[in-house]
RNA sequence: GGAGAGAUGGCCGAGUGGUCGAAGGCGCACGCCUGGAAAGUGUGUAACCGCCAAAAGUGGUUCAUGGGUUCGAAUCCCAUUCUCUCCGCCA
């Protein structure tokens, strides 16, 4: 969420910035600082009320320790009062407080300044692109009918087991995965990230950090015997390492990789989106994570879009990068790339990954935060992008590299996967 | 799942009703000492929310969390969560 601090003091700037997502958040930052300046009024009652409290506890507790308990009495008599009204006090701040923070979350990040205006994923702009597009004439398998031709991936047995989204892979379909999923952990390791193991469950607390719960509530499979989330992605077990932490400038910037596997609801999608590969209810990703300081977060966010152009480019997919306008950037980021790869035989570009630079938006719902050496404390930035995620880039590798022969491995793949072609 | 013990500052740990945001130690920061370092030594060292233009200062809150008793709670009572030990079960 935004700073109380940043709606206060740059109030015209915040409202502006938020136009480029198309909201109109006028009335919206009005109520939020009314509401702000009834709370301070009750905490100042609040705080004047305890300490005449306080005050008049210590003289009784002077007396009594003279021996005068019973002069005491009347000092008590007036405590009774006092108390009466400081929890009044408090319970007009407590109810000013907790209707603030409602609305407070309402509020979606502040797009970054260059970020374009547009409602939709039509006014996205295509930033990069490379590549050729393959032609393989009519005769071309989209990657379910490879998937099933090759005995690779079968749904159907999937959704006997546990339902529709739920593939099984097999044979060299199951070592493909693998294959990719130590190659993308092995070159974020030479990159300079260190690997983690996030539990693939995580509470609400978590949920809220990095901005899944309360909005995107429904997206997540929720165990209700023990209140936990499966987690959507590996950004929030591992951005969540960091919730209630102060940072020290030297543990700047925190680089993590994480492989895990994802589980989404994907409640509403239908139709081509769903087929195969494209849409599914669990699969599995390699994430990277960034902290940085707030002025470095930008030169983090393009260092992590060229780090996974580098991998897009070794697998040789023909791919482009877009960069999405304020109507499709989700709510809790201030810019996104997206890089999607091209399927050759669905003739589709498929998104693989999202690098996202969040500012400070999930740093202050975590109270994550930087103490500098002066002792002044900066909100921290946090960054997370996929790198990448598996089942359209199988399908992209899938499709684009079939041939008569069988499907051909990509080079990097070979020494993971331990044969060069699927046939 | 059953029985018991516990939760205090960055860490260890004292504290069973007032002068306690909290002894002592470690760590850390700055200084002294030193040719330099170590050792020694001195000082300082929580977060959050207000007031103040800001700094200084100052009010409030916080000893797992939430409630209660009391003029006053780290300390007493209740509930919850978590940790540890033993037993059971188990990859």
């Amino acid at each position: 969420m935004l700073s109380l601090q940043v709606i206060r003091d740059q109030r015209q700037e915040v409202i502006d910035r938020l136009k480029i997502r198309q909201v109109d958040a006028t009335e919206l930052i009005a109520k939020i600082i009314r509401l702000d300046d009834v709370r301070r009024e009750s905490q100042q009652q609040m705080d004047a009320l305890n300490a005449q409290g306080n005050a008049l506890a210590r003289e009784i507790g002077a007396l009594f320790q003279v021996g005068k308990a019973g002069e005491a009495k009347p000092l008590k008599e007036q405590t009774g009062e006092l108390k009466i009204r400081s929890k009044e006090a408090e319970a007009a701040m407590e109810q000013a407080r907790k209707e603030l923070e409602e609305l407070m979350i309402l509020l979606p990040n502040l797009p970054h300044p260059s970020v374009l205006t547009g409602t939709s994923a039509e006014d996205n702009e295509i930033v990069f692109e490379e590549g050729e597009l393959p032609d393989l004439g009519s005769a071309a398998l989209a990657h379910w009918d490879l998937g099933k031709q090759y005995r690779i991936i079968d749904f159907a047995l999937g959704t006997r087991i546990a339902g529709a989204g739920f593939p099984v892979y097999q044979g060299k379909g199951a070592r493909l995965q693998r294959a990719l999923i130590n190659f993308f952990l092995d070159q974020a390791l030479d990159a300079g990230y260190s690997e983690i193991q996030p539990p693939y469950l995580v509470n609400a607390a978590s949920g809220f950090g990095t901005g899944q719960l309360p909005d995107k509530d429904g997206q997540m499979y929720h165990i209700p015997e023990e209140d936990l989330y499966l987690i959507p992605t590996a950004e929030v077990p591992v951005t969540n390492l960091y919730r209630d932490v102060i940072l020290k400038p030297q543990d700047l910037p925190i680089r993590h990789v994480a492989y895990s596997a994802c589980f989404r609801r994907e409640a509403g999608s239908y139709g081509k989106d769903v087929r195969g590969l494209n849409r599914l209810h669990q699969f599995d990703k390699v994430e990277i994570v960034q902290i940085t300081g707030p002025d470095q977060s930008y030169a983090a966010l393009e260092e992590m879009r060229e780090y996974v152009t580098g991998l897009l480019r070794k697998l040789e997919i023909p791919f482009r990068i877009v960069k999405l306008c304020g109507g499709d950037i989700s709510f809790t980021a201030a810019m996104t790339y997206d890089m999607e790869v091209y399927s050759a035989a669905q003739k589709r570009w498929l998104e693989v990954s999202s690098v996202s630079n969040f500012e400070s938006f999930q740093a202050n719902r975590m109270k994550l935060r930087i103490r500098e050496e002066t002792g002044r404390m900066l909100p921290a930035h946090t960054l997370n992008g996929s790198a990448l995620a598996l089942p359209r880039m199988v399908a992209a590798i899938l499709e684009n590299n079939q041939t008569p022969e069988g499907i051909r491995v990509p080079d990097v793949l070979i020494p993971y996967a331990g044969f060069d072609l699927i046939s």
